[in-house]
DNA sequence: CGCAAGATTTCT
DNA sequence: GAAATCTTGCGT
């Protein structure tokens, strides 16, 4: 069983941070084209809002990610460009999913400017609302985890290279003022440590979370 | 063209 | 600690 244990931060109120009522404004393409350990942390407090084909919209609060750049041994465009990995090699503000042992999807946002491979791994959600086919016991815990955040939101690789821009299966919006205040206060706060499950470029410190967030991946 | 390894998750 | 499961890309 996963540890579920309760956050030890008693000012971690993502309900206070990101209120339901406001719309924040969406991401482009131009605030994604920075380097790629500049836009994870930023990325963190942000929402990912998923369209389905039937119209069903989920959104999520992104609570933990981890940056890839050029230079970066871990990097699946490290050697060289393949099919695969070609869509980092282009324009800021589109999806890069991959199948990762041959049964779970990566979601990442490609960052930087063209000819720059780089992208963001969206690694965990907290979900904001339930969904009508999930049990509310596991809604906290249902997208810790890049893998787990793929199924729940449904993201193969048929959504790789699509544009996130509202209307398209998938967008981002920047994070709500009272979250931005809350981190400026010192109530929120971001942990940045090491990428998780490498076997090369594992020193680099380019993983942020929400610090104390209970729906983050793994602690540490 | 064969094959080991993989930005994971879950169960034993 | 190990299985599930299959694509990718490197080495032959």
């Amino acid at each position: 069983m996963e540890d579920l244990q309760a956050p030890t931060n008693p000012n971690l109120d993502l309900n206070a941070a990101c209120p339901k009522d406001v719309a924040p404004l969406e991401i482009d393409a131009q605030w994604l084209s920075r380097d790629s350990t500049i836009v994870a942390p930023e990325l963190i407090g942000c929402t990912l809002v998923r369209l389905m084909a039937d119209g069903t919209i989920l959104r999520g609060l992104i609570v933990e990610t981890e940056a890839y750049g050029p230079g970066d041994p871990a990097m699946h465009a490290y050697r060289r460009a393949t099919a695969r990995n070609q869509v980092m090699f282009g324009v800021a503000g589109v999806a890069y999913v991959y199948l990762i042992y041959g049964m779970y999807h990566c979601f990442n946002v490609v960052t930087d400017q063209p000819n720059i491979p780089s992208a963001v791994l969206i690694r965990a959600l907290q979900i904001e609302t339930l969904p009508s086919w999930l049990e509310p016991q596991k809604l906290q815990r249902a997208a810790a985890g890049p893998g787990k955040l793929c199924r729940a939101f449904q993201i193969d690789r048929t959504l790789t290279a699509i544009p996130l821009q509202p209307g398209q299966p998938l967008w981002l919006e920047h994070r709500h003022p009272l979250f931005q205040q809350q981190m400026t206060e010192g109530k929120l706060s971001l942990t940045q440590t090491t990428r998780i499950g490498l076997t090369q470029g594992v020193e680099l410190p380019w993983r942020w979370y929400l610090t104390d967030c209970p729906a983050v991946s793994r602690k540490g």
